[in-house]
DNA sequence: TTGCGCTTTCGCAACATTGCGAATAGACTG
DNA sequence: CAGTCTATTCGCAATGTTGCGAAAGCGCAA
């Protein structure tokens, strides 16, 4: 995930401008799309980590290979906070959940 | 909720000596207690700081008083990423959710 | 190529959370 | 006391998440 020099033109932030900006509703949306994209790689990090394959992690909280498959996957919109826990716990980590203001952009 | 000063015998810690201490399931029962316990003070919290009552933001978030008085609830364990984000975003927060180490008692 | 381990996707039943109204209780005011 | 506002509890239907097996994809080594 190199970053690119100075681009002529950042088809990224084009697309943010033309779709996002100015739009809550949308913004809110993508808000929450990336934070279930980042549970999802948190806890692929966390089992990999802890060196197990998906078989293994889903016998620890006694469920399927399947089941991990879908939290990690980035798509998956469903993450409940009993399931998260279910997984720190078997990796030894507790779920802290803070609620932050969020800044208002202009 | 003040503190007393060096009681001669505290209930709590004998309680905890005899139930709790050396037994990692029901500690764990209790963390999650406890947990659940702060999510609902926490909400409860953000509620009256923004000046609401129960019924206000339930409206917020499209939903009733009697929902918003079962998540306040301490006892309550059924707590939702879901609904948490909702309350968030209502209230100009956002969840932030993180996995943090456990470090194992001897 | 085959075989093996790991991951991903699909469908549906089982279980958990939310929606919501109605009834009750408590605090406060007039 | 009645009247009002707020909070709480209950029950059940509606919606959402999890459980789980089966099948298929992928990478890799023999």
């Amino acid at each position: 995930m190199a970053k690119r020099a100075k681009p002529t033109i950042d088809a990224v932030e084009i697309l943010h401008r033309r779709f996002y900006e100015g739009k809550p509703a949308r913004l809110k949306n993508l808000e929450e799309a990336r934070a279930n994209e980042e549970i999802a790689r948190k806890i692929h990090e966390l089992r990999t980590a802890a060196n197990l394959t998906q078989t293994q992690l889903a016998r620890l909280i006694e469920t399927t290979a399947s089941v991990i498959c879908r939290l990690e996957d980035a798509d998956y919109e469903g993450h409940s906070l009993a399931m998260l826990r279910r997984i720190a716990g078997a990796l030894n980590q507790r779920v802290e959940i803070r609620f932050v203001p969020i800044r208002r952009s202009a």
